[in-house]
DNA sequence: ATATAACTATTGGTATCCCAATCATTTGTA
DNA sequence: TACAAATGATTGGGATACCAATAGTTATAT
């Protein structure tokens, strides 16, 4: 019986301080914006290109289009976004800010640059980088295989 | 209106990036073994340490004790894993692999070996080593705010 | 111009995932 | 020893996530 221990190997690094961050982030966004996790992603998304259609924004969050569906549905009775028909194609929701959101981007990116402080604490800028490019070749690897992504 | 791009930190490129790996080893591991994503981490750790506790084998993993339940559950439906009472104590179930599930473990191992190949084409063994000690740190200061001190 | 293909959003089904609360058991303490 | 505190598994509620299939719209082919 062959055995491989994938605790100490990179991969699995990668998904569990995902892991950490996300929750990190999300208990102070719960806490004191009421923010589900995907929420302020969305948030910060549209706030840097507000008007994007659903798919273009699933991309923008790297999620299935499917599962934007249920999330603009509760972000639109919350009156966080809007949706609107593309008036070009009307197959497309354009979605956009709504002034409640626009309101709190602020006390968002605030949470976020408070946690990158927190967790990259005893960390240069130069190892911070490189780790970024890495992971983004070991992304790009993995996304041409799977096809998820097309290559530009 | 302040605004931040995400799209290029280390933070956002650590849960894409693990969000690119679990995929690609998902399609491997449910097109050739039926297996899902948290199916073949546990019988890997359980492959490593047979007889852990529900609790222990959570910490693992790296989920909640509650998310473990309705996946136990249905591992042991398909006869992957067994729940034992533990002698010693009672609130304990003692979770074993099946014979069923030995079987699969080469092949998981396979899957992991192969992904890992496609995954860090073109890097170094240093480069891959300097990331994962990177992210270990990020992951150990998330860790620590998020269970012991208040971050206000 | 019409049939077909491609595309966007949606639905339904299944799987994770967390938190808070609860039950049973064990540990710690007065 | 009795009783409170801590612990492990579970349940219930809410959220995220994928895939496959569908409806409606637009693009493309004959």
């Amino acid at each position: 019986m062959r055995k491989l221990d994938v605790t100490n190997s990179l991969g699995m690094q990668v998904i569990l301080t995902s892991k950490s961050l996300e929750r990190l982030a999300e208990v102070e966004m719960k806490n004191r914006l009421s923010l589900t996790g995907s929420q302020w992603k969305i948030i910060l998304a549209l706030n840097l290109s507000d008007g994007l259609s659903q798919k273009e924004l699933a991309e923008k969050i790297y999620v299935d289009g499917s599962t934007l569906v249920p999330i603009m549905d509760k972000m639109e009775r919350e009156e966080l976004v809007e949706r609107r028909p593309d008036p070009k194609d009307r197959r497309n929701n354009r979605i956009f800010l709504t002034k409640k959101s626009e309101s709190v981007v602020d006390s968002i990116i605030e949470i976020i640059l408070q946690v990158r402080k927190l967790a990259y604490k005893g960390l240069s800028q130069e190892e911070l980088e490189s780790a970024r490019a890495i992971l983004k070749k070991i992304m790009d690897n993995a996304d041409s295989v799977t096809n998820k992504v097309k290559l530009d």
